[in-house]
DNA sequence: GGCTTGTTGCAAATGATTTGCATTTGCGTT
DNA sequence: AACGCAAATGCAAATCATTTGCAACAAGCC
């Protein structure tokens, strides 16, 4: 009953291309995280997921985070001083502003740092393979 | 008798100043980090202190790594799945790549890149209190 | 040298995440 | 539609990094 705004991409069937067994539990998470924008943790998925089906249990929660990282349909981030929270695996790469006062997760784009971070690794003799940018601030006030 | 190479700034008498107590564990642990280039996690420094004494504890590591901290004397760094790390507050700022086959910690500073965060940051009305940059990668195949 | 209070070592507690195992279930096959 | 088997699940117990309670101990001050 409960229909989700339309994913941009049918994990369902790109996992299951991949050999991966669609089961209730799996699909009932694949749904949440496709379905919203934000970044939860593990058992914020959980609680999301009980709504759904009350059986379903926290370790397949995390067992199945991992298999869906793995096949490149989720991101992990780790934020600092708190659990794991992921995110499904949008178009565009994006990095974050943490809002230190209300715990708020801003995504941002630029280009231009992400060339910078390019040179950098090649200045050093390395090729990139993910890197991780966080900024964590608050609210400037408005005097 | 372990002479350290002479440390940018004299921790000892900083902490004191700030009434901290200096202590024999405290001491031997302040002249690891201050002796060092490296960014050993909390056994390692433990690892390296039970040489000089045996009996610190893990804990004292612990414990006096978060007052280091708390302190400014020292920074922590999570790192991608791994326990934290620390180094000696610095006189510049700078962040990490690191070598995802040998686990090297690499140092760089862009200010170009510390610019345009805080540019960033200032779009979205925030002003940046601390931030983390972190790349992964793996040395250049030469080809 | 003794006093007061912060510090230590040790063991037990925590919080996040993983894992062993017996039971269940997805899904290609009959 | 029922079978069969490997893969997935729930639950409890195990791990890992880090923290904490508490009694014994030691820094800094008179
Ligand atoms: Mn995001
Ligand atoms: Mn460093
Ligand atoms: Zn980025
Ligand atoms: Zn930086």
């Amino acid at each position: 009953m409960t229909t989700q705004p339309k994913p941009k991409v049918d994990y369902e069937a790109e996992l299951r291309r991949a050999g991966v067994r669609i089961t209730r539990p799996r699909r009932i998470i694949l749904d949440i995280i496709a379905g919203t924008e934000d970044h939860p943790d593990a058992y914020e998925i959980f609680r999301r997921a009980c709504i759904v089906d009350a059986s379903i249990s926290l370790s397949t929660v995390y067992r199945t985070m991992k298999l869906l990282e793995e096949h490149g349909a989720i991101q992990r981030h780790a934020f600092a001083g708190g659990p794991s929270r992921f995110e499904h695996m949008g178009e565009e790469h994006h990095d974050h502003l943490i809002d230190l006062d209300t715990g708020d997760v801003i995504e941002f784009r630029s280009d231009r740092i992400e060339k910078l971070q390019d040179e950098i690794a090649r200045e050093l003799g390395y090729d990139i393979l993910h890197h991780r940018l966080e900024l964590y601030g608050r609210k400037r006030r408005k005097n």
